[in-house]
DNA sequence: GCTCTCATGTAAATGGTTACATGATTCT
DNA sequence: AGAATCATGTAACCATTTACATGAGAGC
């Protein structure tokens, strides 16, 4: 059986709480998003393969559930891969690949594009801040404990605020851009001196 | 034809300067990694539908080469593109799946696949700050000009900065954590007080 | 002698998305 | 009445990587 990074990280969400097809990709979304038809069939082969097992949930105004746990195989997987050394990041950014090109256009292009950027960060940043209150207010020890996966979650949510708010500022100083900033001075009453 | 986003950036390349395949995939390595098996195939089709146009230069001393240039018709397909809003970014960070189950080891792993992270980092600022100091001396006044390439190189390059620092930072942040921090602190002499 | 760079491509495989199928319940 | 949520899956397609093929010249 191929074990692919995304099949590792379904181990990985199991290994927390064991849970349905249906619940690790919404858990995964804000993280590392999947597609179920991408899920399922991995949930398959873990299942088939002994790295995982699963159980029937009856529920009543809702489908049933297949829930899915990982079995001790399928933690020492995790494990041993813990111990290998991670690939360099790929990053595929529409954005930034429009920034590339944006001289050949005007500086109207180049300012609605970091001004949609911003609302998509903002937005982010909120979720994120948001979720690292829950954190801190809801598992006040855990986050402190290593051996707790709410301290693993801690560590990435404060990476990302901390890169999402980077982000921000870079923006901010493009809009600051002489190009751009011209005619919002144009446009801007006098400054009351 | 289908023009996904790597066949805009590859437009996108070209039309800063024609380009052979094999200066593209170069140029792109530290931007948006691609290999020469999907560049390839993108600049055949480009050609086939009139949105590039190439021609043979020979080389002495070294293999004949194919040097591909923007139409027209591929000029306005791009400035279309930049028209469009883009899809939100995708991130794929293996490092970051490790981190999301290091809480099943020991503190050791998490320190060694931080100073891992650590290493590939600082070498990256290194790239990015050489090459922004290069923009600086080389094009001082392009790097100010929004219908200069080098304004879009020069944006992507102070982002690329500033999101690395932020993460360097962190890094160093996780190293301080008192999981990490208590080994070192017993590792070391006492501090002269 | 070995590895690296230059240079262009094809074939096979993997990773991931889009589209489709099905159906009850709850919210607007 | 229509959309959203819950729930599981398959088939087809697209994007990208790995592996292969070829070959000359430069540097160690």
């Amino acid at each position: 059986m191929i074990f692919n990074t995304t099949t590792y990280l379904v181990l990985g969400i199991l290994l927390r709480e064991p849970r349905s097809g249906y619940d690790i990709v919404k858990e995964l979304a804000s993280f590392r998003p999947a597609k179920s038809s991408q899920i399922y069939p991995i949930l398959s082969k873990l299942e088939k393969n002994g790295y995982a097992s699963s159980s029937q949930v009856l529920q009543t105004g809702r489908p049933n559930k297949k829930v899915y746990s990982v079995t001790s195989s399928g933690k020492e997987k995790l494990k041993k891969w813990l111990d290998t050394s991670p690939e360099p990041p790929v990053i595929r950014d529409d954005f930034l690949s429009m920034i590339f090109s944006v001289w050949i256009k005007e500086p109207e292009t180049l300012e609605r594009l970091v001004l949609q950027r911003l609302d998509y960060l903002t937005e982010r940043l909120q979720y994120f801040t948001d979720r690292q209150q829950t954190l801190e207010t809801a598992f006040p020890s855990e986050i402190r404990n290593f051996y707790s996966w709410h301290h693993s979650n801690y560590l990435l949510t404060r990476r990302r605020i901390a890169v999402t708010k980077e982000d921000i500022k870079w923006c901010k100083e493009v809009l600051e851009e002489p190009a751009i900033a011209w005619k919002r001075a144009q446009a801007e009453p006098p400054s009351p001196v």
